[in-house]
DNA sequence: CTGAAAGCGCTAACAA
DNA sequence: TTGTTAGCGCTTTCAG
């Protein structure tokens, strides 16, 4: 391994040279700093992070925690995000937690051990563990997508409280009287996002006049396609004669239609199926599913350039952001 | 921020006996440990990577890179290694190069300041820069999915020209006469992948006597939705009657469907159409793409492990395996 | 414009 | 069973 002592020895210089002829702009007169560099190439040089690290005690890096990576909606973020800091000089520690609190937490102690100036996080919200763990170092933290519930730090989120009325107005106004939100229960029971939605789809509802009973009518379900097909059987199975529904995202709403299509029951015209996400296979005429479409990128790159700025302030970050959502109807809800 | 002196120091020992308190097995007795133990995290003792990483010059760490990792493909190996890796003891770097040059590069050399162990990589093959940068230091490598033309490296690929084969076989047994294939060739001039699928592809054609020009037939194409949807216009627009399509990948593919379907041809009867990758959506009854399965977890696993492997017994690594690939038929190509 | 020296937090020889 | 000491590679005062 090649050090800057290395190419002390090979210049005739001292080390302090060396280091100071890779900062731009610093004293080292032109001809020895060509020197250097040309030296440095030659036997090439790669500068050691960890050492710089501990020197300066500034990794210049930023976590970024995700849910998901397999889902292009987290993957998305988690690049804007590294785009975003890059510009700004950061490094990203992209951390994964699959919706596991055990994950969860050893991806932030990793960050923290990382020694990260920072955190984008989109929590799990079945533990608290996670958010504590950053507010008890006083960790900079921006909450994206969704916000725990004690959690009282910076966010920035999409409005699902909206979102859940837009998708329930399109329902009454196609005429629909027994509508069906399929959401995780079960599994995430504090979602606020998932919590949200459901509020502002049942206040929504109850406006318009139309029943809608949480307790009955909320089915736990799970993301993906397959949870989609199995609630859509479940729902008949029980007896609930649905024409319309929202799903948690447009996976589970794909699972849906598929499930609708093999029964016989035509999405649009006898069932009206909802996504959240507006995947771009949504947009294909062969399914063409009304989805409610969430500005994801944006979200990321606000939540990056707040927090960084948060860090080179050297005080906390303030950002508390909330997004529009907005309905794309397509032919799965129409009549 | 709380270092290991000041654990010694509340509880009046040394630095070394928290360290090795902190090392399951070592010396340190039962009630000293305990006591150590407790302050840590009574006073939030978190310890510092890049200390323990400059001290014992080895960072514990591999690097992924990626073509693009909002593509399920690659965020799925990302995952899979991982997982892999953390079983062993290693963390990931995540890097994404999103098929540029100058990016792989940049994110190389992040790896190597980083001092990862060795790295997992899908290489642009554009350029050689990213491959020959880990050659010259030596640094463990396997590639992975696709193998570029001048690399002599570790590899774990698919066998892309058996699919190409099982593409054509099946299109000459559907009756199909006029074939064409849409890869990446503008962008991506030497995708040694693409490469091999049109070998594989124009010789089977070959010896069942179709007639396939790849200098005609062979059209360049990206790998989106939307290119898949100008590709097939401009197939129309050039007079190309052709009655089936091997795509790039399963977005091409479906884009091919989403434009056929539009301009009247059926995918299946009128056109077979053919994808890579067998994504879930594919599967859908409304989609029903017939496309070629690639193992991409069990690639992600057998890298890791082989360069974990090779890493730890200090020597090279030696992999170089081909996995196959496996027809899965479906309505688009079926009369 | 350049160099000498100290130290970031941690671990591993070597002593006790 | 525990402590002392040195040093990983780098940056930054402070002297020249």
């Amino acid at each position: 391994m090649t050090t800057i002592r290395d190419i002390a020895r090979a210049a005739g210089v001292s080390e302090t040279t060396v280091s100071l002829s890779f900062r731009a702009g610093s004293r080292i007169s032109a001809p020895t700093r060509e020197k250097i560099q040309l030296i440095a190439r030659q036997i090439g040089y790669v500068p050691d992070l960890a050492a710089r690290t501990l020197r300066l005690s500034d990794s210049r890096t930023i976590g970024m925690l995700i849910l998901d990576i397999a889902n292009p909606f987290y993957a998305r973020m988690a690049r804007e995000v590294e785009t975003t800091a890059r510009g700004l000089g950061y490094q990203v520690l992209i951390g994964e937690s699959r919706w596991d609190d055990a994950r969860e937490t050893a991806q932030v102690e990793r960050m923290l051990q990382a020694k990260v100036r920072g955190i984008i996080a989109c929590f799990c919200e079945t533990a608290d563990e996670g958010w504590r763990l950053l507010a008890v170092r006083n960790m900079p933290c921006v909450a994206v997508d969704n916000v725990p519930e004690n959690y009282r730090g910076p966010y920035v989120r999409n409005d699902l409280e909206t979102a859940g009325r837009l998708a329930a107005s399109h329902l009454i106004e196609t005429g629909r009287r027994r509508p069906v939100l399929l959401i995780p229960e079960g599994s995430h029971p504090r979602f606020s996002t998932f919590q949200a939605l459901k509020k502002g789809f049942a206040e929504e509802l109850a406006q318009a006049g139309v029943p809608f009973d949480p307790a009955r009518q909320a089915i736990a379900s799970g993301l993906t396609i397959d949870d989609g097909k199995t609630a859509f059987e479940r729902l008949r199975a029980a007896g609930l004669e649905a024409d319309g529904v929202l799903c948690g995202n447009d996976l589970c709403a794909l699972g849906v239609m598929e499930a609708a299509d093999a029964a016989g029951v035509r999405p649009g015209p006898d069932l009206a199926v909802i996504g959240i996400d507006n995947l771009e296979i949504g947009r294909l005429a062969r399914i063409s599913l009304t989805s409610i479409r969430q500005p994801d990128v944006a979200l990321a790159a606000e939540a990056t350039n707040a927090l960084i700025e948060g860090i080179e302030s050297g005080g906390s970050v303030q950002i508390r952001s909330t997004h529009q959502p907005e309905l794309i109807i397509r032919a799965s809800s129409r009549r």
